[in-house]
DNA sequence: CGAACTGTTGAGAGGCTTCAAGCCTAGTGG
DNA sequence: CCACTAGGCTTGAAGCCTCTCAACAGTTCG
């Protein structure tokens, strides 16, 4: 089913409540609505590949999309997720690289284009939208860096249940405690970091031993303590 | 040989060389320089522990530091190396958050310290220096998502491969292509994120298939192209 | 309705870990 | 000065976890 909305709402292309923009004044923010462009995208799209060169950065204001780098035989490793609050594309812009990273639209995204002049402007002339900044991309690095020791360390079956309950915490639930957001076992293989027939079975293992149910995509909370267990948490 | 320095020479006190400080003018150099605290650390140190309270960050103007998290079992996983010319637990700092790693001198080091008050004033009064530090967090964060893609595909055979060549463009060689830096067998896999009696018997290959030559804990590379072949870059 | 993609299950292989035992080296204390 | 001890290093054997390959069922979509 396409979207028969083709054009953001004004909702959509607000990005004031935006944390990281929480301390911008008047003249700042009028500034950066004037340089701001946004555009919906509908699943599947690529909003920037790796090895692209950025012009700026994203503010997500509706919708997910998973980052990932593409590893060997370009088997996908998904760094994150972004979804509404969520800003992409920083980190390579702000190094002046090319993207390290693919984003890919997992749920039909509104997202608002923040050309690389406007960011130096707001570094510039905000230092709390600095302070800001190096506080997203800090707790961005400490997460990656737990998810070195994790990859490192754990097995499979743990980091499947690690990354079910990051899920949990993540996106939303419904209140029968069914994960909202739908990912394909591919998709769950890439970020826990194995194979597709992996996360089939030990999906099954979770299910048989009551942690979980899972209708297709749909995978429903039942033993939150026991998955956690699992995860050696 | 414990050294016969104990307190640090001006040469290691100086932090006016960090890039990270290249924009700072007289004044906020000055204040810099009255606030900060230098120290000289033997090898064993722990200059912080995962789980404390920081006072501030540390510039590395002497010696190695390895910063690692604690995980399963109390083994650790090495996240970086620290070499002079670095900060460290500025990531914890910046975050505001208890430390997530512990640091511990490899080679002694002098380290100076600049409380968290000294770093916030820099962080209002230069916006060049919030750049260089937004900079330095994205690098080392592009580095962490490289290395969760590398540790989630890689076989352990190309991750210890890929371990030493990184060892070899950070630290130094002698003239005949020998590590400087001395690691044990165990913190090498602490890097790789394997048991050590792997590493030893892929050193053991490593030597065998004449890529380096091992005598103790001192690596000699051979075959640069072959060890990147077998680290599959 | 077929094509392409996703999900499932089984079998087999192999990379790595774990456990265990012994060696080597350096530092310590008698 | 030397035996002793502790920690690091090495090697072997056994076994398991996970991957790969292959075949097939189910689903979606043009």
């Amino acid at each position: 089913m396409r979207s028969s909305i083709n054009r953001p709402t004004d909702e959509d292309s607000d990005v004031s409540g935006f944390q990281v923009f929480k301390k911008l004044n008047e003249q700042e923010l009028t500034q950066l609505n004037y340089d701001k462009t946004c555009s919906m995208y509908s699943k599947g799209s690529i909003i920037y590949r790796e090895g692209s060169r950025l012009t700026g950065f994203y503010c997500v204001t509706r919708g997910i999309l998973k980052i990932f780098k593409t590893g060997i035989d370009g088997k996908e490793q998904i760094i994150r997720f972004a979804k509404k609050g969520d800003i992409i594309a920083y980190r390579s812009l702000l190094s002046q690289e090319l993207a390290c990273t693919t984003a890919k639209v997992i749920e039909e995204t509104v997202l608002c284009h923040i050309p690389y002049q406007t960011l130096l402007y707001l570094i510039q002339s905000n230092w709390q939208f600095s302070h800001h900044m190096l506080q997203i991309v800090c707790k961005e690095l400490r997460e990656a860096n737990d998810y070195i020791t994790d990859i490192a360390q754990k097995s499979v079956r743990e980091r499947l249940a690690e990354v079910l309950l990051l899920l949990k915490e993540n996106f939303d639930l419904d209140n029968a405690n069914t994960l909202q957001i739908s990912l394909t076992r591919e998709e769950l293989a890439n970020m826990v970091g194995t194979a597709t027939e992996s996360v089939i079975r030990l999906l099954s293992e979770f299910k048989q031993d009551q942690l979980i149910d899972v209708q297709g995509r749909k995978i429903k909370f039942i033993n939150v303590a026991g998955l956690t267990r699992a995860a050696n948490l």
